[in-house]
DNA sequence: GCCAACGTTGGC
DNA sequence: GCCAACGTTGGC
């Protein structure tokens, strides 16, 4: 099993939408990297520690759990939508998704700025200045380490 | 294929 | 709301 990080704009989705509708197509996402992860690296049973940004306090608020194979998101063919891609084609979808499991909220929000006072973090892009990766893995020590800051 | 312009992310 | 970082676009 696997572990990730995955970043929602409280605004927009937060963990208690999430709690609320208990899954989630995870789309939007218009980044590379951040598809490859999700199209090559996610398994269903992987853990995903949800992560609030843009916000007032940002951090880790809850754990998800990813919930299907990748799939084509379908926002990229819908010209309504925000997330249009015109240069996207039915028959070779530019962008994948995943669907998200609420698994729990927790005690508190583990914040950014706590996380940056801890070395053994380091190496977590999260932490690495400019980066603005949405969705990214965790190592499996990360993840621990992290889990018993709560 | 270079690189300037532009758009987006996301902390602050 | 500002702005640094960085990915993408498009002219050449």
């Amino acid at each position: 099993m696997k572990y990730w990080l995955m970043k929602s704009e409280p605004e927009a989705f937060s963990i208690d939408d999430l709690k609320r509708k208990r899954t989630e197509a995870w789309d939007g996402v218009r980044n590379y990297q951040a598809r490859n992860f999700m199209r090559d690296g996610m398994r269903p049973g992987d853990k995903v520690f949800f992560y609030h940004s843009n916000c007032a306090e940002p951090g880790i608020v809850g754990i998800a759990e990813v919930a299907s194979e990748a799939y084509p998101d379908s926002s990229q063919f819908d010209a309504k939508s925000k997330y249009f891609d015109p240069g996207s084609k039915r028959e070779e979808p530019r962008w994948m998704l995943v669907d998200v499991k609420f698994v729990k909220k927790l005690k508190r929000t583990i914040t950014l700025d706590e996380l940056k006072g801890h070395d053994a973090l380091d190496e977590m892009p999260l932490l690495r200045k400019g980066n603005r990766l949405s969705v990214m893995p965790v190592a499996a020590t990360e993840w621990r380490y992290i889990l018993a800051l709560e």
